[in-house]
RNA sequence: GGCGACGUGGCCGAGUGGUUAGGCAGAGGCCUGCAAAGCCUUGCACAGGGGUUCGAUUCCCCUCGUCGCCUCCA
């Protein structure tokens, strides 16, 4: 089975599920309140690589990420917007899933809505007041952190050690709370805001009860992994496990996190105003780039998103298309054992995809230069083969079709094979020269001059 | 103040106690009418200072620097 670290252990432990061959995921999915930014990129094709890697290996996995569909910030949108909050947040929900779409990132199994789960939220709470882990104040309900065992596994500090420091910092709604770090789980309605019924009086869930409710209905106690964006540790899966704890119901088997996008060393975040929008990404560079920068750092490192990355892995694309163009017609074959071994013990090893990213590198000088040797052809079908299941159990997509040219560049692809034909070489560049100019590159090949998108 | 991560060649980014990461960019060569694509070759890299060791970029200590979490955040 495979080997991934485990925040609340700090280390690498195989990845222990409820059933033999089954896995079952959460992953902390956007609060559409806004065009999503590269930093839920990383975390959307982190997990995505993982989830088909897992399948890859034969389990039947089981993948649940929400939407986080009633919150604050969606309400301040609206505001600020003059709109409906739930027009903002179905808006925000459908430009996060092109975005998803565009970056080849599968559809979960289930995405549960936060608004879809509020009586169950309601349940929860109730249930936690009921074992006196949770009370009612002015404002709202709180869960009394002190009431946890071992409140803080996912900090990696006690509750006083996180107390003594970040003194200089306003404590919210500090005077309604009997402990500083106790959290809303319920937030009474103020006036023009939406609210749900509930024993205490309408309002609204806090952001850290849905995904227990949702985790523990979709998967079931125990499920296997919970994963998200290492700033979600704490406190939003610190809170999570907390209430499964207290309420009794055993929760995550295994904590995954990955690590930020910088720009210039900083963490990429809206404050900074360093961040870049995947629409944007999307709209100026091809989208499998990213998946291609994603795999050549580890999940856990910080990863330097710019202009400059993407466009180097868009031009390291365009070795791969390549090499898809060439080897489309080599006859099918079995996989070479020794490659797909390699494979999958690296992806084991916490999943090592820079191993893969160099072995899928490596795969395409050795293709080649096996092609280009006649006598070896035979040695490169199992190579490819190799190839291109690797490249589809971690999603990234290559295409070995070149794109159909408007008839003007291909009338202009059959001038110059006559110009050349005629060894009239200077009416031959030119006619190049005004292909590359339309935006295709003219090469030769064994059948006349080929074009491709440049 | 507490906890944690990191500092690798022009850029990005892995890894290891002694032998090639890989990608992008650059240089030379082969191929080509010239190119492109491809192949081959190439770059005295591991923040600084000590220590352990036959040998450290890789282990230990210190210094400097950067960043993250402790508050909404992927």
């Amino acid at each position: 089975m495979i080997r991934l670290y485990d925040t609340a252990l700090s280390t690498v432990t195989p990845l222990e599920t409820r059933e033999a061959g089954k896995v079952s995921m959460y992953v902390c999915g956007p609060t559409v309140y806004g065009p999503p930014h590269l930093g839920h990129g990383r975390f959307s094709l982190v997990f995505d690589i993982l989830r088909r890697y897992l399948i890859w290996s034969g389990n039947k996995v089981s993948y649940v990420s929400n939407i986080t569909d009633i919150d604050d910030k969606i309400l301040q949108r609206a505001a600020q917007e003059g709109r409906d909050w739930t027009e903002v947040a179905q808006e925000y929900e459908q430009v996060w899933y092109s975005a998803m779409d565009a970056l080849g990132v599968l559809r979960p199994d289930h995405d549960p809505h936060a608004t879809q789960y509020v009586e169950q939220m309601v349940q929860l709470i109730a249930d936690l007041i009921e074992q006196d882990a949770a009370y009612v104040t002015p404002d709202g309900v709180y869960l009394s952190v002190d009431r946890v065992p071992g409140y803080g596994l996912l900090a990696r500090q006690s509750l006083d050690e996180m107390l003594i420091g970040g003194g200089d910092r306003v404590i919210l709604g500090e005077g309604n709370k009997h402990h500083p770090a106790d959290f809303v789980l319920w937030k009474f309605a103020k006036p023009n805001e939406p609210a749900w019924p509930s024993p205490w009086g309408p309002g609204r869930p806090g952001w850290h009860t849905e995904c227990v409710v949702m985790s523990l209905d979709l998967l079931g106690d125990g499920f296997d992994l919970h994963g998200g964006g290492m700033d979600l540790a704490f406190p939003h899966h610190e809170n999570e496990r907390a209430q499964a704890v207290a309420i009794g119901r055993p929760f995550a088997g295994h904590w995954m996190h990955n690590g930020f996008v910088e720009v210039g060393g900083e963490k990429m975040s809206k404050s900074l105003n360093n961040f870049t929008t995947l629409v944007d990404l999307i709209a100026s560079h091809d989208p499998r780039a990213y998946r291609l920068v994603v795999l050549g750092s580890h999940y856990r490192s910080p990863v330097e998103v710019t202009d400059s990355t993407i466009t180097a892995a868009e031009n390291a694309l365009h070795r791969l298309d390549s090499l898809a163009r060439r080897v489309a017609e080599v006859a099918p074959a079995e996989p070479e054992p020794a490659a797909i071994a390699a494979f999958q013990q690296q992806m084991d090893n916490d999943l090592d995809t820079p191993a893969t990213y160099a072995q899928i590198f490596g795969l395409v000088t050795e293709i080649n230069r096996a092609l280009d040797t006649r006598d070896e052809q035979g040695s490169a079908g199992p190579l490819v083969a190799a190839w291109r299941q690797i490249l589809g159990a971690v999603g990234l997509e290559v295409f070995g079709q070149a794109q159909q040219a408007p008839a003007e560049i291909l009338a202009l692809a059959s001038q110059r094979d006559q110009a050349r034909a005629a060894k009239e070489w200077a009416q031959a560049d030119s006619l190049r020269d005004e292909i590359h100019a339309a935006g295709w590159v003219a090469e030769d090949s064994p059948t006349g001059t080929q074009v491709r998108q440049a």
